[in-house]
DNA sequence: TTATAATGATAGTATAACTATTAAAAATAA
DNA sequence: TTATTTTTAATAGTTATACTATCATTATAA
């Protein structure tokens, strides 16, 4: 027996549901693992083809361009933190628990799930981590929001802020506080990485113990009722 | 009389340096503009060289590619925010006074300075919201980081944590805080603007303010000696 | 089995990101 | 002031990217 997760996400995302064929989730499969290693700007329809002994023309037919497919990318790790989240806090009461949940589930949505059979979430997660916000750092942002293109991003931040409030309802910037803790999760990783001096914590072998201690830290301070 | 504040930069960021001669300060000048107004992706030395009606081949001589252009403007702007802070808290006794007025100036970036005659301080703030993190969001990072690039905005980042650990010394993450700050401060107008449920702030006509209030916020409770 | 849809193979266009060469103009030094 | 050097402009060319179009082939569904 396996379980098998179906992430589901706007349809405006693509052209040809690309979870619904081979083809499809090859594609998936492989712009994770060649964007993760060559970086989003060198990434491209043909290099990705070659990749899985198809064709430009057929990839395509899948996704509008690469920007896209980026932002599918992203939406379907944002959808699948939401569902670590929701399964992992299931039987929680207490939202500062909760909380401890969602901040831990950052650094879980590393680990490789089974239940995914085309998606290295490693590798997902470093992709995120170093070209994620580029979905969004786009000059047709507008367009795509009103498409409905970062629509899982918002609900996951919607999520994590009811969490926040739940803690601490006088606390004045909630969602402020959501998206400020999943952009300080992935810079601090980046910056651990590569620019140390613009950070205090280490991830010595993509440990994010630290990180995540920071983060704690963060929300204590800042949800104190005081 | 006028005066003119000249900003230095690491000279790996340039082939020959565009502030000793007109054509370089126009190819600043117009970068900013051009960027601001199609964004990174579709700028490229050509659009430039046509503006300023010279050509790509004399654009060339001053950056090695637009990314490293785009690595020199936001270079520039950390540096002249870090000379904002210089002049503003050169009195100023009280920490906490300090960091009120180094969260301000993030907000007065956008004013324009006489003494900066080619450089629309304006529009470079709104290049730095939209486009600023791509200048590190590289595959090349390291060897960037190696070549010094990213040296003005680790100092400007070092002299903020600096005064955070004069508020509170016993605070953890000084340095995380002070790049933090810059981020919330670049990703919440960003939002307030594009993507409007992903923060509580609103920004009316660029009006920074309750960026600025929310900044404090979080800067007082995190501080708090408890 | 036939129709329909998906994929592959191939070709072509426009633009981007450069590099090279030479001439003209501008700056500077003798 | 002229001669020399440096900078810029004009032009052309190369390779790669980001697509679009067409038609043949293969898989799937009625």
């Amino acid at each position: 027996m396996s379980v098998v997760i179906n992430i589901s996400l706007n349809e405006g995302l693509f052209l040809r549901n690309p979870q619904d064929s081979v083809l499809g989730r090859n594609i998936i499969k492989h712009s994770i693992l060649i964007i993760a290693e060559i970086g989003f700007e060198a990434f491209n329809f043909k290099k990705l083809a070659q990749e899985i002994k198809s064709t430009e023309a057929s990839v395509y037919r899948y996704f509008e361009n690469k920007q896209v497919l980026l932002i599918y990318l992203v939406s379907w790790y944002w959808e699948y933190v939401a569902f670590l989240i929701k399964i992992n806090t299931l039987n929680i009461e207490d939202p500062r628990k909760k909380l401890e949940i969602i901040i831990n589930s950052f650094v879980f949505a590393a680990l490789d799930n089974p239940a995914t059979p085309y998606v290295d979430e490693s590798k997902l997660q470093r992709l995120i981590i170093s070209e994620g916000t580029k979905a969004y750092h786009t000059i047709d942002v507008d367009e795509k929001n009103d498409k409905g293109f970062f629509l899982n991003y918002k609900e996951l931040i919607k999520m994590v802020a009811d969490v926040v409030s739940e803690i601490n309802p006088n606390f004045k910037y909630p969602i402020a506080f959501a998206t400020n803790l999943f952009e300080m999760s992935n810079n601090h990783i980046y910056f651990a990485n590569h620019l140390p001096r613009l950070t205090d914590v280490k991830v010595p072998k993509n440990n994010y113990e630290e990180v995540e201690i920071m983060l704690n830290y963060f929300a204590d301070k800042l949800l104190a009722d005081n």
